[in-house]
Order: C-alpha cells, then sequence, then structure tokens
DNA sequence: TTGTAGGCGTTATCAA
DNA sequence: TTGATAACGCCTACAA
C-alpha cells in the first residue's frame, strides 16, 4: 500500500488540507508547516495517486501519441523525442498506431474522451476536416508533428519540404546532372507530397531545366512502392542519370531495382533521399539524402504540447525546424 | 461530460447497482432489467470512468514495457506485437527505454512502484539479480520476452538461439563452406551471446569442422560493432568464405564493411544474419537470416502477462517460439 | 434479485 | 493560515 495524504497528514501533523495546499500551492503555506510536511512526504515516499486526481477531473499526466507505425524507423525516432521530453515531465505517453486507418483513428479517439488525456500529439499525417473536428471534442490541447496545421489553425513542428526539396535539386544540379526523375509520394498527399515535388521542379525550372511528368513516379514512402516507382521512371526515362526520392525507404527501394539491375550507383545513376533514416547510412553505398531533424521534431512538438497544457491561453507559435543535405555516396559528381 | 452510472440508473429506473451488475456480472440480474440497463448504456454511451475503478480496485489497465531502445528496428516490432495485444485488452502500455542505462531502469522502476501498474514486460536484455530484486518489490507479474528467465524462475518467451544459431552452421556448412568466421555477442551475454555462440560452434564440431578462437570477433549487436568485427576477422583470417553474425545489424555493418573494400558478397563471402529485422530485405545483395517471429514473441508475452494479471496463481509456462532460416542473397552455394 | 451506503485518495469550498 | 467536508464515479458488502 502507498502512502497516501493522510499518512502523511498524520506524520506531519497537520490536516490534510494543509498536505494538498503544500503539493499544490505551496506558498499558501507557512514556511514552518511546509517544512514539516515536505520532510514527511520525503520520508514517506508519498506521491498523490493520479487515479484520485483524475477522478477529481485534474490533469491525467498522460499524453497521447498518435503515430501511423512505430515499426516505420522514422517515426520511431520522432517518438524517441517525445517520449524523451514527456519523461522530463514525469509524463506517461500512450502510443497509438493507427496505420492509417481512419477507423482505428476513432477508436482511439473515442477511447481518449473517456479515459481522458492532457494532451495529443498527431503526426504525420495530413489532417482532415474529420480530423479536426474530433481534436475539437477532446477538449485538450493538440500538436502537429511533420505535419501542417495552418489550415485548421493547429501549432506543428516541421520542416519546410519545399525549401528541402529545393535543395536537393540544386545539389544534384551543381553535381553537374541535368536529367534528373523524381519519385515523389502521393499526388494527393498535401504534406509530404505535393510540396516536395513542387519545390524540386520548381528548382529545376529556376535553372531552366525543364521536367515533365514522365520524369516523376508516385510512390507511397516504403521500400517496395520506390522499388516499384523506380522500374517505371526506368522504363520511361532510360536516359535518367539521377533520381531524388521523397522518403528515404524509396530512395533505398529504388537503388535495391538499380542494383539489382546490375546498374552501379552512384556512377550510373545517382540517388538522393529524404529524412536520413538510420539505415541510410548501413546501405552500400551508403545514402545521400536530405535530412530532416526527426528525433528534434518530436522533442520541439512535445515541448509545446507541455507548455500548452501547462498554460492553454498560451498561443503556441509554430516551429519550422532547419533540414541539411548529408552528403554520403550516392550521388556523383559529373562535372 | 461523460454519461455517469447514475445517468444510465436513472434512465433505466434501477438503482445504480444494478447498472454496476450489468456491466460486471450479467448473469446476477434479471434478464428484464438487464436488457433495460444494456439499452440505456447503449443510448448514453456509457462507458464505466476508468479512474473511479481505479481508484476503488488498484487496478491501472496500464502495463509497462521496458525496452532498450524503441528506435531500434527489433525492439520496435516486439513491441508492436506487445501494443497490439494491449490494445485488444484495452490496456495502454507504457513504454520505457532504458538504453541499457541502469539508472534509468531503476528511475522507472520507481516510478512504478507509486504510479502503479498491472503488469510488466522486460525485453531482452539479460535479467540479473538487481533487476530480479526491483522486480519482486513491484508485485506485480513480469513477463521476459526475447531474454531468459529460468534462473529466476520467471516466465518467458523467446526462440532457442543455440538451435537456431546451429542451424546456421549448418545451412552454412550444407552450402560448401568449411572456413567460417563468428561475429558474436558479448562473450558474457547469456542471452544472445554465449548461447548463440556455444550453438554454432557446437554444430561445427559436429561436422569435424574445428573453429579457433581466431575464428570469432566480438560485436555489441550494433551495425557499427559489425563493421569493426568484420575488419578484426578478416585481418587475421582472410581464408574465410563465410560470416555468421548474431544480429542482422552486425551482418549488415560486415557486410558494408566487405563491399566498401571492393569484397564482392556473397561471391567471395558469405554472409548469414539472425533476427530477420526489416532492413534485412532492403539491402542489395538482401540479406540471409535466421528470423526471430519478433512480432509473435512480443504478442504471446503480452498475452502471457495478461493471462497472469487476470489470475494471479496461474503458473505461466514459457514458450519457446520457432525459428526458420530465411533464405535471400548472401549464402553463396559452393559445392 | 435488488437497493443502500461506505470508502477508494484528492482537491476545492467554506468556515473558523 | 488552517481544517473539516463534500464531491468525483465506481464497486461491493450488507440489508431488505
Amino acid at each position: 500500500m502507498n502512502p497516501t495524504i493522510h499518512d502523511v497528514a498524520r506524520q506531519a501533523n497537520v490536516s490534510i488540507s494543509t498536505v494538498s495546499r503544500v503539493v499544490n500551492q505551496p506558498l499558501a503555506v507557512r514556511k514552518e508547516k511546509r517544512d514539516r510536511v515536505l520532510q514527511a512526504i520525503e520520508q514517506l515516499g508519498y506521491e498523490p495517486n493520479p487515479f484520485a486526481s483524475g477522478l477529481r477531473d485534474r490533469a491525467t499526466k498522460t499524453i497521447a501519441a498518435m503515430i501511423p507505425d512505430i515499426t516505420n524507423p522514422f517515426y520511431a525516432e520522432l517518438f524517441r523525442g517525445i517520449e524523451d521530453i514527456a519523461r522530463e515531465q514525469k509524463n506517461n505517453v500512450i502510443i497509438c498506431n493507427t496505420d492509417q486507418d481512419e477507423a482505428r483513428f476513432l477508436e482511439y479517439m473515442s477511447y481518449f474522451k473517456k479515459k481522458k488525456i492532457d494532451g495529443l500529439i498527431f503526426v504525420s499525417a495530413a489532417v482532415t476536416d474529420a480530423h479536426h473536428a474530433t481534436f475539437a471534442e477532446l477538449q485538450v490541447p493538440v500538436v502537429l508533428a511533420a505535419t501542417d496545421g495552418e489550415r485548421f489553425g493547429l501549432p506543428y513542428v516541421k520542416v519546410n519540404d519545399y525549401a528541402a526539396a529545393s535543395d536537393a535539386a540544386s545539389f544534384l544540379i551543381k553535381n553537374g546532372h541535368r536529367s534528373i526523375g523524381v519519385i515523389s509520394g502521393p499526388a494527393d498527399d498535401p504534406i509530404a507530397g505535393i510540396p516536395r515535388l513542387a519545390g524540386f521542379r520548381d528548382a529545376l525550372a529556376a535553372y531552366g531545366l525543364p521536367h515533365g511528368a514522365n520524369a516523376v513516379a508516385y510512390g507511397t514512402y516504403d521500400f517496395d512502392s520506390g522499388y516499384e516507382a523506380m522500374r517505371k521512371l526506368y522504363g520511361t526515362m532510360p536516359e535518367l542519370t539521377a533520381v531524388f526520392a521523397a522518403s528515404d525507404a524509396m530512395a533505398l527501394g529504388a537503388m535495391a531495382f538499380l542494383q539489382r539491375r546490375g546498374m552501379e550507383v552512384p556512377r550510373q545513376i545517382s540517388i538522393i533521399g529524404f529524412d536520413n533514416i538510420s539505415l541510410s547510412r548501413m546501405v552500400t553505398p551508403a545514402l545521400t539524402t536530405v535530412a530532416q531533424p526527426v528525433y528534434e521534431i518530436g522533442k520541439q512538438a512535445a515541448a509545446m504540447l507541455f507548455r500548452r497544457i501547462g498554460n492553454p491561453q498560451d498561443e503556441a507559435q509554430s516551429l519550422v525546424l532547419g533540414h541539411e543535405i548529408v552528403v554520403r555516396d550516392t550521388v556523383w559528381n559529373r562535372n
């Protein structure tokens, strides 16, 4: 049995209300008594029972992180950032693998309405009207990580995808590439699909390089779709010297396709990815990629959430974190 | 505000105890009333407030999973198994990244003593006396996943590492290899270090193949240590035709070393790994490996934990799950 | 078979 | 500044 507020009160020879005050608003208690209580708390190792406070409708010291799939290294690392901050704040984080499934999402959300959480971090998927409506019902702060909330006025932490993709294009061009293919995310994905493709194309255009529709193949960010996309791309444009993939997993897929076809990467075809997941340095040749500060995104999103939980009026300022190109071995310098 | 048991009672025109009974032991209520209550529950969308029941019965509907690092794909997948079962059981799971750090482990444990959890799954690390003592203090069921509990009588779910390593050896031998190196886990790791090395060596011996100490290098299961180990191994025994690595990450590291040295895998040197993490199929050539049913290990461990939570006297039967060799492209047939 | 009442540990209100 | 007390929602003796 854990010590309760009564045990502390008895030990310190005060009433339970005083103990409660010491815990919640220490300034309202005369120093002498406060010290006695503090000492008793220390001695007994007292900590408020979260269920009792929860019942009283106070904080649950629990936040939820809604992510597509923890098995995906990108999300795993982002989640790690969230978790580390939550731990610092002595909060628990409930992990929700949505598998991008609407039903599953709703199931979790209705669960949270009952169970009560203090806040929610929604990761990576595009926010729909349905999502937004459900968030509102929750009545707790919501922060977005690695996805955009502009449209709904939701605070977010992400990277500038457009600019990052644009930088990838510049990098390829500076390395002498002119005939460049793109493996994009879904054409209707407003987060990592549209902006990355647009950023890349616009940069090409700025260099006076036309970029036709046949130089793009679409995937779903995973290895297999990258493999497939590369097959298509190579089928229609064998003259390509470089490919930009909107995710590292797709880049790896593309690379696998090429290598298994006996093509040499990067000598014959260069590849640049996006994300900088841990695997990217493990393959050979090691993948050159646009790095997102994934872990940091998780951390900042969590920090922002706790700030808002602590102070609900706080108009959270969304954050756009920097990206950088990690140069490894998959881009050939043709100059 | 969510509907409470009182709302349901009023709506169904019965007392709150009747409602409570309908929820907890439906058989004890006359069918007629039961139906009325059920209907009211349905109508109002009533669900018991977990804080209230938690306060009363001190069941938290929360388990903890203690893993080294969620960022590691092997653990991520195992964790996914745990989480899926927990969700089925309407439980939350708190994730604990120990980073193999003793202090961190203790911090979590003392936290749980306060916060209360219904059970704990301890993943992968060897159980020490200190661990065991701490588990006992917790007073809740503990189940081990991917590690051994024989010594302390703790129930576990794992694979037969000795046999699996032995199979790896046979596989290499059947493919005509005679000069084989091993990248082992730490020499003092009783879980995945000692048994895998022993199983491998014994199998070699059974085929009449001597296996000297210089044919072994030790790593710590991660990519970099595999890379390093391969460098050493190759330095002392350049005549090797095959290498067994005690983890896929190390296998990938070894492969990277060889490829970056211009060696051809598998033509010149074959490699077989252990785990079958998702990355292993993404590299080229795709890694041949001994597959552990990781996800299943997580699921079974969680299922076992809930069984024990439900019935504490239940003498949980430890589980040894099957392994299999997943043949891909890194082992050359020399016959 | 059903209902009443007490208690789980906290916090907030109100009096002292 | 402090203390007594009433909720919060649920479960389960115990009484009817």
